[in-house]
DNA sequence: TTTGCATCGTTGATATAACAACTATTGTCT
DNA sequence: AGACAATAGTTGTTATATCAACGATGCAAA
C-alpha cells in the first residue's frame, strides 16, 4: 500500500469532496435568506459574472462560472422570473442571447456583496493574506491538473 | 478594509465556489463510467466511509460524509438497488439501520480506489507533500470558521 | 451554392442537495 | 408510570448539475 498516495487522498478529501464549498454555500444561502435577498449562492455566482461584465452571451457566463450550459439556462430562467436579468436576442446573430441585468439586478449588487464580504471575512478569520495567496496558488495548480470542463461545447 | 476583503474573495473563489470539487467529481464520474463501474463520486464517498468501517448507522455515514441524512437515505437507496449495500435493522434499537456492505460492495473497493488514486495523483502532480499538508491546514481552518455558526445543526 | 460542420441555447432524464415536516422509536425527568 | 424531548430514518418540495439529444443558425469549404 502506497503511503504517499493514501496521504494525498486523505489530506485533500475535504477540499476535493466539496465539503468546504458546501459549507460556504449553505452559509451564504442562509444569510441571503435572512437578509431577505431571494437568491441562491449559485444564482449569486451568475450575477457576480454579470456585475463584472454585463450584456454577454450565455456561453460566456457558462465559461466564467465553470457551469454547464444547461445549468446556466435554468439559472437564468429563475433570475429572469425574479426580474433580475433579461435575455435579449442579438440583432446580428440569431443564435445568441445577450444577458442584461435589470435595474433590480444591478441594485442587488451592494447588498449581496456586503453579505458575501462578511461571510468571506468570517471564513478567513485568523488566516493571513500570505497563507491565502499560497493556498490559492496550490488550488490553481490542482485545477490545472484536473483541467476538465463541463460537457464540451 | 475594502482592498483586503476583495482580495480574499477573489483569491478563494475557486475553492469556495466549488469549482475544484466540481472538476474532480466530473473527472471521477467519467473515469468510473469508463471503467464500467456503475457508481457516482457521491456514492463512492459513501462507500469509502463503509470500506473504512462497515455496519454503521446511516447517521454515522451522514456525519462522516458531511451530507444531509436525507441525501444519505437516497444514496443508500441507489446503492442498495445496485446490490452494493444492505440495510439491516438493529435488533436492539428499532430506530436504526445498520448498513452492511454486500460482497459486491466489498469487491468494488480495489477497482474503485485504483481509479481514485490515479485521479488524485493526476490532481496533485507537481505538488509536494508539504504543500499539500499546508493547504490542508488552511482548509481545516476555513472549515472551522464556517461551521461555528449557531444555526448549523 | 450547397453541403457539412460548428456553435448557441433548450429540453428531457436522472442524480444530488438542502430544508422542513413527518413517523416511529428511545431516553429522560419528575 | 406518564409526559416530553431527542434521535433515526423517510418523504415531499424545490433547486441544481450532468449528460445526451435536439433545433436553429451561422460559417466555411468544395
Amino acid at each position: 500500500m502506497q503511503l504517499n498516495e493514501f496521504l494525498k487522498i486523505t489530506e485533500l478529501l475535504d477540499v476535493l469532496s466539496g465539503r468546504l464549498s458546501a459549507s460556504l454555500n449553505r452559509l451564504l444561502n442562509r444569510k441571503f435568506k435572512e437578509a431577505g435577498l431571494d437568491i441562491s449562492s449559485e444564482q449569486w455566482l451568475v450575477l457576480l459574472s454579470l456585475w463584472n461584465k454585463d450584456k454577454v452571451t450565455q456561453q460566456v457566463i457558462s465559461d466564467q462560472t465553470a457551469k454547464d450550459k444547461a445549468s446556466i439556462t435554468r439559472l437564468l430562467d429563475i433570475l429572469s422570473k425574479h426580474d433580475l436579468i433579461e435575455r435579449r436576442p442579438s440583432s446580428t446573430d440569431r443564435r445568441i442571447n445577450l444577458v442584461h441585468l435589470t435595474e433590480r439586478g444591478k441594485e442587488l449588487e451592494s447588498k449581496a456583496m456586503e453579505i458575501v464580504r462578511e461571510t468571506f471575512n468570517q471564513a478567513t478569520s485568523g488566516i493571513t493574506e500570505n497563507e491565502l495567496i499560497f493556498t490559492r496558488e496550490i488550488v490553481c495548480r490542482l485545477l490545472n491538473n484536473l483541467s476538465i470542463q463541463p460537457t464540451v461545447n
